[in-house]
RNA sequence: GCCCCCAUCGUCUAGGGGACCAGGACGCAGCCCUUUCAAGGCUAAAACGGGGGUUCGAAUCCCCCUGGGGGCACCA
């Protein structure tokens, strides 16, 4: 299969219905990379044709998320283009006039079946064990009579004249020719009652109008592909090269994430909607870098991906049909390695709102300091609070237990703080390379490790049993800061050392 | 019930008849580095769902089974 070079008409289609998830972004990005790749257009067409789902503020969240991600587009509802509207709420009568143009070919024809028949006529099929589909009344009306009738004022709906014989074969590029018999076909609905049309046609004619070279689009159109193809040989169009993209499972690969189980996602610091992972904690670099590699891949080596990579390196032919178990693990993964390739100011910028979320006041040159001891520590920004938040506080509160070091009692921890203090005072600043040298020569005398030296300091300095690199961050918080601490922590092992002689 | 799609380590995947006693990544385990935690380096364990063909030769092609997924609306 030979790489499509010449430049694509693409788009992505969402209706507003609820939140943008990663599959849904997934897609976006796919068709955005061909486009750029080849240097053709990418296009956002809304899909608003169901009044009744319809989610007020949907359609924002939708162009919100994508320029998180960095997808933008060339033509859309909120930019307009020669092909628009590019809402289909706004293009109803569009397709009136080529679902008339089906009748008039008898490729179509009215249907004047109440939905409560339709039901009726569907639940005996399904206690007959039979595959629910129209029973064709309407399908052999005299078409001057339906006319008519339609003429009366009579409600109706439009429906496709699938044909009842023989088969349909259409071309997936992923999966080759998919064939279908045309008795297992519906007489699908193309027009509603209230006169829209339904996504079959719609999504046709916008397809045709709007130019688009491939339909790039989630699988879960694959069992109506065979009408969709059809519908464009009804209208003598020239079909979209069709790509159907693999689903996403959820973590254990048994089956779709449901709704309950995508909003649970949340207490594990965790989603798959856009718009939550912002503040999660998630860089928009590595979300692109993840899904871009959940059902693609581009060699047996490559995984980290910018955007600009992607463009150069995407490739529908490198296109996996299976679905694919979403892995958070490896995501954390990804976000890490993104933000250890942010250039630290960039990375200090992110990070900074996490910290002020907390009520933290933010010194920049602070902030600006702390940010590369961090920086290969955080696989998530908001991690920033819980790792460097003791800079920013007045006062930390050590744990006693942390405080009392290992294989030393409470007393002999008591009198080590001590002599850490009395070094710590004589320092005349809490540079990096005034403290460590004659801590470390303490230490050689004490004939103590390293580790039970330093991680009294660390305990009593940052609050934490773990934390950045100790003498960097003393000399952060500055000789006064870590004095008083060295205080604070020296009186709390006092008062545990003198428990533990009147327990004795 | 009917239709469609899919099938390599736990997960994401490389693989398009011999280059495969199947490679990479995440995770997991161990080691190294190291004042903690990370990061980094090294090592280990870990897969071609089953059965038939085709072929000198199959993870790769075909068929069946099994398993998984999706769909069967006046939703998209």
């Amino acid at each position: 299969m030979a790489e499509t070079l010449s430049p694509v008409r693409v788009r992505f289609a969402p209706s507003p219905t609820g939140h943008l998830h990663i599959g849904g972004a997934r897609t976006a990005l796919y068709n955005y990379l061909i486009a750029r790749k080849t240097g053709g257009q990418f296009i956002l067409r809304i899909e608003d044709t169901d009044r009744k789902r319809y989610v007020a503020g949907a359609e924002e969240e939708i162009i919100n998320g994508l320029h998180w991600l960095g997808v933008d587009w060339d033509e859309g509802p909120d930019k307009g283009g020669p092909y628009g509207p590019y809402r289909q709420s706004q293009r109803k009568e569009i397709y009136q006039q080529y679902a008339q143009m089906l009748i008039e070919q008898d490729k179509a024809y009215y249907c004047f079946c109440s939905p409560e028949r339709l039901e009726k006529v569907r639940q005996e099929q399904l206690s007959r064990k039979e595959s629910p589909h129209y029973d064709g009344t309407c399908r052999r009306l005299d078409p001057q009579e339906a006319k008519a009738r339609v003429m009366a004022g009579e409600p109706h709906v439009i429906r496709f004249k699938t044909p009842q014989e023989g088969t349909t074969t259409v071309t997936d590029l992923l999966r080759g020719e998919i064939t279908v018999e045309n008795r297992v076909l519906d007489d699908y609905i193309l027009v509603k009652s209230d006169g829209l049309a339904l996504y079959h046609l719609a999504a046709a004619v916008d397809d045709h109008l709007m130019k688009i070279t491939h339909v790039i689009r989630g699988s879960e159109w694959l069992p109506t592909f065979p009408l969709h193809g059809l519908i464009h040989r009804a209208f003598g169009w020239q079909e979209p090269v069709w790509v159907h993209l693999s689903v996403f499972l959820k973590p254990s690969g048994k089956g779709k994430m449901s709704k309950r189980e995508s909003a649970e996602l949340i207490k594990d610091g965790y989603s798959i909607f856009i718009k939550d992972l912002q503040g999660l904690g998630y860089l928009p670099e590595a979300v692109v870098n993840w899904i871009a590699l959940m059902g693609w891949s581009y060699d047996d080596h490559t995984e980290f991906f910018t955007m600009a990579d992607l463009i150069e390196k995407f490739s529908l032919e490198r296109l996996n049909p299976a679905p694919a178990a979403i892995n958070f693990t490896k995501f954390d993964h990804f976000n890490g390695l993104h933000i250890r390739h942010l250039p630290v100011e960039e990375l200090a910028k992110r990070i900074k709102p996490f910290l002020l979320e907390q009520g933290y006041e933010v010194d920049e040159d602070v902030l600006l300091k702390i940010t590369p001891l961090i920086q290969e520590r955080l696989h998530t920004l908001d991690e920033v609070v819980e790792i460097a938040g003791f800079f920013f506080r007045a006062d930390v509160q050590p744990a006693a237990e942390d405080l009392v070091v290992k294989d030393l009692s409470p007393k002999e921890s008591y009198e080590l703080a001590q002599k850490i203090l009395k070094i710590l005072n004589q320092l005349p600043d809490m540079r990096v390379s005034t403290s460590e040298p004659p801590l470390r020569q303490f230490v050689e005398e004490s004939g103590l490790k390293p580790a039970q030296v330093f991680g009294l300091i660390r305990a009593a300095v940052t609050g934490q049993k773990i934390s950045p690199p100790l003498f960097e961050s003393m000399e952060i918080i500055g000789k006064e800061m870590v004095v008083k601490r060295m205080e604070k922590a020296i009186s709390i092992l006092k008062k545990m050392a003198e428990e533990a002689e009147s327990q004795a």
